[in-house]
DNA sequence: GCAGCAGTCTGCCGCAGGGCAGAGTCCGGA
DNA sequence: TCCGGACTCTGCCCTGCGGCAGACTGCTGC
C-alpha cells in the first residue's frame, strides 16, 4: 500500500536528515538503506526505516554523538531502559556544565569595554600548570625590589658570559626570574634571589652564586602584561585567586621576565607570576 | 636579557596553547614562529610573540573561530575598536541563543520518562518544510473516516493496477495520502479525497477519478507513530502548534501513510500530517 | 524516442584540533 | 664523546557534517 522504495531525497525530506548525514549513517552502519542498486549505487529506503531515521534525528537534536545514538537504539531494541536512562542522565549533566560555561563567558563579555581589555590582554585569569624542574644558576640578596634585582642579574650575567663558559657551550635555557623568599611583602630589605636556567657546563667564581636544580611541580600562574610598576597589583590578584581556592603555598613565588625590558616598550613587557602550590587534588 | 628562542613545548606551557594548535596557527599564518630551523624544521618563538599567543588563547576560550580571531587581532593592531566591539556583540548574541537552545533541550530531558518516550518516538515536534508539487491520481468521497478511506484507496488501486498501466510503465511514486476538504471535524459524512503520486502514463476509466498536480509549498508537518486511532490527537497537537505560531491554513490538510498497515504492527505505523500554510515570513 | 533537468553518486576541503605512530633531534650526565 | 630520555617533526585517522565539483541516472514532457 505504501511505497517502499524511497530514494534518498524523499527520505531526507521525511526524516529531516540531510542527504549528507544519511550517507554518513549508511557508511557507519547506523541506518543502512534496505536496498542499494548494485550498478548505480542509488540508495533506497523503506517505510519501516522512517521510524529509526526520525529517532536518530531527534537524538541528534538533543546533542548525542553518533556512537551514543547507536547504543541508545540498540538498547531500545532490547528494551534496556537502564542504559537509556543512564545516557540521558549523562547528557543532562553535560548540558548543564556547557550552559554554565557559556554563561561564564557571557558574563565576561557582558561587561562592556571588557572586550578591549581582553584583547589588549591587560586582564587574564590565573591557571594551574605543571612546571618542570630546571637547572639554574642564582644569586641571593636583600634590598629594595628594582635595584636589587638589577644588581643580581648584572652579577649573574657577568659570570655567565665569561670566555670559559662560552667555550664550554654553556647556554641560557630560559628567562631570568626572581624568587621571593619572604613570606610577606617588605618595602625594603626584601630577601630575593635572581636566577636563570642554564644548560651545559658552567663555571663560576663568585662564591655567593650557586648552581642547583629548581624544583618543579604544580604552580598557580598568571601572565601579566605591562610595566613592572603594575606587578604589585598582579601579585595581589593571583594571591587572592589562590587563596579563594584554598591552595597552600609550597615554595617561594617566582617572577619570570618573558621579554627584554631593553628591547620592548614598557607597555609590552610580559611577566609570568608563579606560586608553587601543594599538589592537592582539587575537584574542578 | 630574556631568552628569545623558545621551542614549541615551552611556548605551549607559557601560552597554554597546545602544540597541535600552535602548529595549526603557524600553518594558517595566525601565529608564525619568528624562526624556523631550515633543516630540522624546529619552530622557535620569541618573547614578544607571547602576548599574541595569550590573546589568541583567551579569544579561543571565549569561543571565537580562528578567522574572527585573526580579524580581531588585526583590528587591535589598527586600533579599530569598532570592529572589535561589533564582533564581541555578535559573539554575545551567539552565546545567548546557544544557551537558550541548550536550556530547551535540558527542559525536554528534565522530564524523566521523556527519555523513553522520545526514543520510542511517540512524541515529536512539528516542523515547517517545503513540500514539492506532485502529479497524483485521486478520488473524492464522503462518509466516516476509516471506511471511506479504505474504499477510496481500494478503488484507486483497482484502476492503477490495470494491465494497460503496467505496460505503459506507470509507477506509484510516493505513499498514499488523504486530503481533508472539510474545514472542521465531522464525525460522519466527512469530505475527503484519497490520492497517490504517480509517474509515467496513466489511464483510468472511472470518471470520478482525476489525475492532477497537487500543489507544493510550505507545510507544517508532524510524523506520528502508532495506530490510526491516535491520529485524532496528533491532529490536535499539530493544529495547536500551528495556531500558536499564527500560521494561516492555505489548503486541505494531508495525511500520508508512510508504511503499510498490512505489513507492520499497529504500533509501528507511521503517518505524516501536513497542513499547507501561507508562506508568511516568520522570524525564527 | 529523446532532450533536458532534477536527483544521485563519489570524493575532496573545511572546521579546530586530539591522539597516535614513526622518525629525527637535542641535551645532560657520565 | 657517547647514550638514553625528552623533545620535536610530519602525517594519518577521528569528530559530524556543509559545500562544492564532476560524473551518472532517472523521469518527464514533447
Amino acid at each position: 500500500m505504501a511505497i517502499d522504495q524511497i530514494p534518498i531525497g524523499r527520505f531526507s525530506l521525511i526524516t529531516r536528515l540531510s542527504q549528507k548525514a544519511l550517507r554518513l549513517y549508511d557508511e557507519r552502519g547506523l541506518l543502512v538503506p534496505e536496498e542499494k542498486d548494485t550498478f548505480t549505487r542509488y540508495r533506497y529506503y523503506t517505510g519501516s526505516q522512517i521510524a529509526r531515521g526520525v529517532s536518530i534525528k531527534t537524538l541528534c537534536e538533543l546533542g548525542f554523538p553518533l556512537n551514543e545514538i547507536e547504543i541508545l537504539l540498540r538498547a531500545k531494541d532490547k528494551n534496556d531502559t537502564g542504559t537509556i536512562r543512564a545516557l540521558f542522565k549523562k547528557r543532562r549533566s553535560e548540558i548543564r556544565s556547557e550552559v554554565s560555561r557559556l554563561q561564564e563567558i557571557e558574563a565576561i563579555l557582558e561587561d562592556r569595554d571588557a572586550s578591549l581589555e581582553l584583547i589588549y590582554m591587560s586582564m587574564n585569569e590565573p591557571v594551574v600548570k605543571d612546571i618542570a624542574a630546571v637547572r639554574i644558576v642564582g644569586k641571593r640578596g636583600c634590598g629594595t625590589y628594582g635595584e636589587t634585582i638589577t644588581r643580581l642579574i648584572n652579577d649573574i650575567c657577568g659570570q655567565l658570559f665569561s670566555e670559559e663558559n662560552q667555550r664550554n657551550g654553556m647556554k641560557i635555557a630560559g628567562p631570568f626570574m626572581t624568587l621571593y623568599h619572604d613570606s610577606e611583602y617588605k618595602e625594603k630589605d626584601a630577601d630575593m634571589e635572581c636566577v636563570v636556567p642554564i644548560t651545559g657546563k658552567c663555571s663560576i667564581n663568585d662564591p655567593s652564586m650557586k648552581i642547583r636544580t629548581l624544583a618543579g611541580g604544580k604552580c598557580v600562574t598568571l601572565i601579566y602584561k605591562g610595566p613592572y610598576a603594575g606587578l604589585h597589583e598582579a601579585w595581589s590578584r593571583i594571591g587572592a585567586w589562590a587563596e579563594e581556592r584554598e591552595f597552600s603555598i609550597a615554595g617561594p613565588p617566582r617572577e619570570l621576565y618573558l621579554n627584554d625590558p631593553s628591547a620592548v616598550p614598557e607597555d609590552e613587557l610580559l611577566t609570568e607570576l608563579q606560586i608553587p602550590v601543594d599538589p592537592v587534588l582539587h575537584d574542578e
